[in-house]
DNA sequence: CGCGCAGTTGACGTGCTTCAACCGCCGTGG
DNA sequence: CCACGGCGGTTGAAGCACGTCAACTGCGCG
């Protein structure tokens, strides 16, 4: 529920808004940018793009032209194996940028696909790259932003050191705090990808997911009807996980 | 032996070299740069620190003043668990660099400590954001790092998904092609790192790994004596990680 | 209305962990 | 010089968490 809704309101509202006026301003690029500079970046952006559900953003091998930020909805990352199946490297919501880890060898590593109706910003990054060198704090934010993500990433790879419950709780936890970042009481959380694709992020069969988020439910942390998730007790959550403080 | 090698012969010969003669420049972040560029980049580091083993190069929490490019040596990044169990992200090798987690949040997140003995040179984190303002191709260089450990980070947590066998040659193959892109043979390598720390870095028990070195060694693909390994059936062990072509 | 896919649940097998004993290298001190 | 202790590493035996296989449910869509 309160996912899709997320995804409409900010559909709806913002596809021809500048980047000024966006309301993921400050968790995107032009972050501590002001009036010429915000211009200037909002200038070479090319604004807006729809992404159907399960459309592909860019796949692996394609050239990396541009760098994407998310405006709605929301895409899955992955690649694959010999065999055809899906590994999911990461999920990414609304405010964060995808593609970043193409810039290293100018081509995508991994494929990016929707997971429901989505917009996107494009980012030639050949300009990007240009223009942050004249702009000292497009430079720094974007910065932060690699890094942030590195720091996300190694958080994931400790996942491989935990049990079925403890990966679970890590990804809710996850996704929680994110929504929050961008305004949502994220006590209600819609899930935008399957159990398969939950399963192939955190390593897991999809019948452990199913069964841990069953327990969850027993347990009363949370309820649980399909992909609609309702939170209530948090802090257990949070102890399972064993990420007392925000996680992003 | 190679590995103790390695280090020793980068160390002696490298003490107080400068950017421009130093063995690692095209794996490091002067790559692209020349005379003037190369200088005032040189001019900020400060060389050559000696980091004893065991030493810790930051811990967590501290500030992030500077970030650090391992000259010789290697050291992990590890957090802590609340029953204090060390939780390893990842191993550094020359060339590499550490510290770029921090640069979101201006604090370390983790903390690197030198598997043995080892040199870095420190680079002071503000100047080199002025620097890269200036210079273009630092800022690419720098862009293109981080991108890489990005990429490197997600190709991690694909581990998550993979039995013991396949994890550890896919850490063997990390390896090995990390050591070539050093320039050397690497057909025998020599750990640094112990059987705990590469079982937390895989997240799995030490019997666990020293069981599947066991049977690597049982299965003719490598030779396995403690900490030196000479790999025989190198192809054997890229499809057994499931990465033909290389990996870094 | 009925097909099909997403998700759940149960029964069973197994790969990894855990617990425990043991080996061998290395440094220290007698 | 050897004896000893300790740590890093290996190996074996037993238990368990998770994977696999299979059947079933319910929702959505044509």
């Amino acid at each position: 529920m309160s996912g899709s809704e997320f995804s409409s309101q900010v559909d709806i509202s913002s596809l021809k808004v500048a980047c000024k006026d966006c309301n993921l301003y400050q968790l995107c690029l032009p972050l501590g940018l002001e009036n010429d500079d915000l211009e200037r970046l909002d200038s070479i952006i090319k604004r807006r793009r729809p992404v159907k559900r399960h459309a592909f953003l860019y796949q692996s091998g394609d050239i990396m032209k541009s760098i994407f930020a998310v405006r709605s909805g929301s895409f899955k990352s992955y690649t694959l194996t010999d065999d055809g199946t899906e590994q999911i490297t990461g999920f990414s919501l609304p405010g964060e940028l995808i593609g970043l880890d193409a810039i290293s060898s100018g081509q995508h590593i991994s494929t990016a696909k929707a997971l429901e109706m989505s917009h996107v910003c494009e980012i030639p990054f050949e300009k990007l790259e240009e223009l942050s060198n004249a702009i000292p704090g497009l430079q720094r934010q974007l910065l932060r932003i690699m890094s942030k993500e590195i720091a996300h990433d190694q958080s994931a790879i400790l996942l491989s050191k935990k049990s079925a419950e403890e990966r679970l709780a890590c990804f809710i936890i996850s996704l929680v705090n994110r929504y929050e970042a961008r305004g949502f009481s994220a006590k209600e959380i819609n899930l935008t990808m399957s159990r398969v694709e939950i399963a192939s992020y955190l390593g897991l069969a999809v019948e452990t997911v199913s069964r841990v988020f069953s327990r969850f439910q027993q347990d009363g942390l949370m309820s649980v009807n399909r992909r609609s998730i309702e939170i209530n007790k948090i802090d257990k959550v949070h102890i399972l996980a064993g990420t007392k403080p925000s996680t992003n």
